[in-house]
RNA sequence: GGAGAGAUGGCAGAGCGGCUGAUUGCACCACCUUGCUAAGGUGGCGUGGGGUUUUCGCCCCACCGGGGGUUCGAAUCCCCCUCUCUCCGCCA
């Protein structure tokens, strides 16, 4: 969430920043937060004064001649009734005021395109060349149901729709690009991180998806628990509620894990193949630094590199998009998308999503760090971005490496994760 | 799932209704002393909020896992939640 401070000093931007991502009933939180603020501040200082006096009061009244003592306690019985009313407001005020404040998105950067949805992003360059076949290419998942690696009506039996069953090479392929992936995070100095799955509200909120992403999260409500949409929530939580040394920063984790998300809301879209999916797997990467913008902007550029040394070792090509406003989410400041080609689409398709928080994350997760000059405690400053997330980029990597015998060429970075194969 | 014990400042660990925002040790910072690869002394050393000030700063309030409650007054008593440990049961 933004600093209260930040919203005083000017609201204008707040709204604003909200208009832009096309949020017209989160830049009216801008305006509750700050009516409730000026209540609360109005208050408090009679709140304190009020406890000062109680405290010196009581304070008193064990020295207090019996017969004083009676008439004494009355009048403090009385004041009681009155601070603890004050106390009631205070306490829905501050309510009030949190309410308010995780709805107030992220200002976004002045260089987030205009716009109202992804035909506004805005291509930032574009690497690798579309295929030419001199054959008719299969869609991937028409091909990977003839090879026998795909099954996705037996999936619906058991499990619904948008969900897919993998079989053999398929299966195998998938966990290759996925090793390949964690391994090349590791090789730049990720720590490795297997988180927890099911996480708690607190959690949901700290990063930014509660309040606001409750219809599209799998909620275990018996238990109080939710499936993560993304290892960015449990990775970037776990820091929560510390003070870091600044000396220790940055913290790098990269991390492996499923991802359950209800796509509520999209029936109908994008329901051939394995596009989206109610589960899957991604390798995600996720940083924690010092808050200092130009460091932020610096680590942004690294993790979409490499994203981008990944999908270069896979030979997808694909191109960078900046998200437009409308397409930003609440907590970003800014987005990149890596959007590899998609033969059977004939277009980009989006694969990876790479994003600067600045301290939005962190305020809400209460993460902190002491600054080693001046012994400062700040909040810190988050990103993260897709490194791999599967299948869906199963559906490139079939399509673009597809021959004419409808088999798959797999690039030699891979191999040695398919025990040297060069086809599938 | 059942029974019990516990959660205090960076760490360790006292306090168990008012004199405690909190004893003490370690760690850390500053200064002093001694001098030889380290010891001794003094002082400082949490977070958040509000107020005040032209600077250093000063004042007030809140916080002893989280949230309620009792009381004139709670780290200390009561209730709920979370977590940790021990024992029993169950199960991968």
């Amino acid at each position: 969430m933004l600093d209260i401070k930040v919203l005083r000093d000017d609201p204008e931007r707040a709204r604003q920043g909200a208009l832009k991502k096309h949020f017209p009933a989160r830049a009216d939180a801008v305006d509750r937060a700050l009516a409730v603020d000026a209540e609360l501040r109005a208050l408090i200082p009679v709140l304190d004064g009020m406890r000062a006096e109680q405290k010196q009061a009581s304070k008193r009244i064990g020295a207090l001649a019996p017969a004083e003592r009676e008439s004494f306690l009355a009048e403090q019985k009385a004041k009681k009734v009155e601070l603890q009313k004050l106390e009631q407001k205070e306490r829905e005020l501050q309510d009030g005021l949190r309410e308010a404040l995780l709805q107030v998105p992220q200002v976004p950067d002045p260089e987030v395109p205009d716009g109202k949805d992804d035909a506004a992003n805005l291509e930032v360059r574009r690497i690798g060349e579309p295929p030419v076949f001199d054959f008719e290419p299969l869609a991937h998942d028409d091909l990977a149901v003839s090879r026998g690696w795909l099954d996705v009506e037996r999936a619906a039996q058991m499990a619904g729709s948008r969900n897919y069953l993998l079989f053999g090479d398929l299966a195998l392929l998938q966990d290759a690009v996925l090793r390949f992936a964690v391994d090349h995070m590791v090789g730049k100095g990720f720590t490795a991180v297997d988180p927890p799955l099911l996480v708690r509200d607190e959690v949901m909120t700290g990063t930014g998806f509660f309040p606001g992403g409750e219809e599209q999260t799998y909620r275990v409500l018996e238990d109080g628990l939710n499936l993560i949409g993304t290892a960015e929530v449990p990775v970037t939580s776990i820091h929560a509620g510390e003070i870091l040394d600044e000396a220790t920063l940055p913290r790098r984790y990269v991390s492996r894990s499923m991802c359950f998300r209800r796509e509520a809301g999209t029936y109908g879209k994008d329901t051939k193949g394995l596009y989206r999916v109610h589960q899957f797997q991604k390798v995600e990467q996720v940083v924690v630094d010092a808050a200092d913008e130009s460091k932020s902007r610096a680590h942004h550029e690294d993790i979409v590199r490499n994203s981008e040394e990944v999908l270069a070792a896979l030979q997808l090509p694909y191109r960078v998009v900046a998200v437009c406003g409308g397409d930003l989410g609440v907590p970003q400041a800014f987005k990149y998308d890596i959007e590899c080609w998609m033969p059977s689409r004939n277009a980009y398709g989006e694969t990876h999503s790479a994003s600067r928080f600045y301290d939005y994350q962190a305020r809400r997760l209460k993460m902190r760090y002491r600054t080693t000059e001046g012994r400062k405690v700040i909040h810190c400053h988050t990103l993260n971005n897709t490194v791999l997330a599967s299948p869906r980029i199963l559906i490139p990597f079939v399509e673009v490496h597809q021959t004419a015998d409808r088999r798959v060429r797999i690039p030699e970075a891979l191999r040695p994760y398919l025990g040297g194969r060069e086809l599938l």
